[in-house]
DNA sequence: CGGTCTTTGGAAAACGCTTACCGTGAGTGT
DNA sequence: ACACTCACGGTAAGCGTTTTCCAAAGACCG
């Protein structure tokens, strides 16, 4: 008895035997079902579970029960502040609620979110949180759709991060709107020229812009994010009377280096009046912060930059960044709780709030 | 046929069914075994398949082949560019080998690291990679080798990364000698007076910062990394004649935060001669950073600073910060091939590089 | 003290796969 | 034309659980 050295893990039928009750008293007692079982049978049970190490056999119980503790995540990139913070909450929600979090990265190829859906369904993952970008005019798109569809149709539940989506679950973020109060807090600043790095977009005034940006990602690409926040951004200054020219929206890259890349093409291209610059997202700002640093100006004192999301880093970038807050990490906890309690209160648009700091001087 | 509307998942039954040919080739024309199938056949299922939507049960795999396609990665705080570089490299390197990853946060509890260890035994993990950090005092630190002796001992990895182990395989990450060389470049730069911001520490040169972290911490803790860094960069140093006074280490927490509070009270403590700051990571550096601004002190300029990471968000930080580069992500490769590939080679040190940038000017 | 509930234990049938084993028919060499 | 491989299909026995169903044993009542 007490045998250790077998090279494979204790199974529920070692436990029983070793406790000399048979297999439906062990399962009874180690996982507390409906049924009662005798408390001196319980103990000997739970200390024979002790003994052996036995962990039950999660695949086991999977297939048994007809349902996982599983979660799917997935998200663009972990190391861009934006989805580890919604990581972290989504994987804390989990853990409160002894889940387990497969996190996957689509490494921003919507070919490979298709892949890694399907993957997921595999698992018979309880639920599947998508919180890697949405494309407007996605190539794939028919393809995922159907792919949610027969995930759902079995009994998941799929959860999308930011885009509000008309078939699935989401958790909505008010991109335009945000972008919206941020211009009129800018407007209000004395800022009447400003630029947008935009991430791939089809938004464009013109068709400049889209043209570009499928130039460069090979397809017609718009990230929905991206283009709900320039718009916003864009409608609120053409409302003011100082609509944007085409020429001062960018389209780049939805990260860091494509905000340095951006902003790099802004510099070229000559400055001129232009007297801020809005980066649809944080990374992307500060990566324009860094280039314009770079080229020998001060971002702050010579050119205004804002930015959008609110992530953690930038308390310690200088100079402190202007952005429309977003409680990522309640993001996260939210999109968790849509997918698992049957009682979650349902999408919510999440607000997002103005934060004016130094990067974004009176005028 | 081709009945969408069933409520639960097709089942490879289903397929067999739907292709007219037995459970067991339906199975081997999917999973592609040893075993061959006729080519009509084989496309007779996959199309079966195919229409029915059928992606195969993992959990029901599992039970059937006795193993999983899941790898376990437990890590601090997925928020910390240090964790999420780690991570990006660990998930992108499974999804290389279609493997799944299961992602937990310790939130720095040692108890909690216990528990999703026998959490992942349960999953029956192929793996389980450690980056969460070791403490030299671990209270729980019995608990979890024999959890982990428990795992392995039924064909499970255990991986660490940056501790070596001498029961556990690991991605060993020389932070000592990192640590050495960086003091030996600031020496050389003219530095002869440094403080360290340590993490929670048991090595400090006399018991003052110990206490100081046992008291904060509730317990005695010793955080291996951190110690391992703050006695490289200490012996360098007092090699040199310049021995650091213990006033001068700090013990602080291991986040940015705690770098914050570290300087802070340095700063309270009156700065006197004091040259630089070596923070024992990078997040701590950047708080740091923050802390000076926020007293008025020009980090680089009127106190240099020094970190260790490289992490990512770095290039965008000013003054631009001196540090010691690890390849994190290429950390997050190898740890997964340690814990995967049979003829991973084994557990090469992680070289660390110095990389002097505008925090530390020369003297 | 017999009868009726109520509690508890155990045997065995699922769950959805993989795979060892057996059987059949076609191809080969003589 | 014969035995002999060989390639491939199917049957059924697992894998480690949960859970249904039945039986036995008390508890309670009059």
């Amino acid at each position: 008895m007490t045998e250790h050295d077998r090279t494979s893990a204790a199974t529920l039928h070692d436990v029983a035997r070793e406790a000399g009750v048979s297999l439906a008293t062990a399962s009874r007692a180690i996982n507390g079902s409906t049924r009662n079982v005798k408390e001196s049978n319980r103990t000997l049970v739970l200390d024979a579970a002790r003994r052996l190490g036995y962990a039950a056999n999660a695949s086991a119980q999977a297939v048994a029960r007809g349902t996982t503790t599983t979660v799917a995540l997935l998200v663009g990139d972990v190391t861009d502040p934006y989805f580890s913070s919604i990581a972290s909450g989504v994987v804390s929600a989990a853990t409160e609620r002894a889940l387990i979090v497969a996190m996957s990265q689509t490494e921003r190829d919507s070919q490979r979110e298709v892949d890694l859906v399907r993957a997921m369904r595999g698992q018979r993952a309880r639920a599947i949180i998508l919180a890697a970008s949405r494309r407007a005019n996605d190539p794939h798109a028919d393809e995922l759709q159907r792919e949610l569809e027969a995930y759902e149709a079995n009994g998941g539940r799929a959860v999308f991060i930011s885009t509000p989506s008309e078939d699935f679950r989401a958790v909505p973020i008010d991109n335009s709107g945000g972008a919206r109060k941020l211009a009129a807090a800018l407007l209000e600043r004395g800022y009447r020229s400003p630029a947008v790095l935009a991430g791939p977009s089809l938004v464009g005034t013109s068709d400049e812009p889209s043209a570009k940006a499928a130039d460069r990602l090979g397809g017609p690409a718009g990230l929905r994010t991206s283009d709900d926040r320039l718009s916003g951004f864009a409608e609120c200054f053409a409302a003011a009377g100082h609509a944007i020219p085409s020429r001062r929206i960018i389209s780049t890259a939805f990260t860091r280096d494509g905000g340095y890349e951006g902003m790099q093409q802004l510099i070229a291209s000559g400055l001129d009046d232009l007297d801020m610059v809005f980066a649809v997202n944080d990374v992307m700002a500060v990566g324009a912060m860094s280039a314009l640093r770079d080229a020998g100006i001060e971002p702050g004192r010579d050119l205004a930059v804002a930015g959008f999301d609110d992530i953690p880093t930038l308390r310690d970038v200088t100079p402190r960044l202007t952005t429309v807050q977003l409680p990522l990490t309640e993001v996260g906890h939210r999109a968790l709780s849509l997918a698992i309690d049957d009682d979650a209160a349902d999408a919510e648009v999440v607000e997002a709030e103005v934060v004016i700091r130094e990067s974004t001087p009176q005028r």
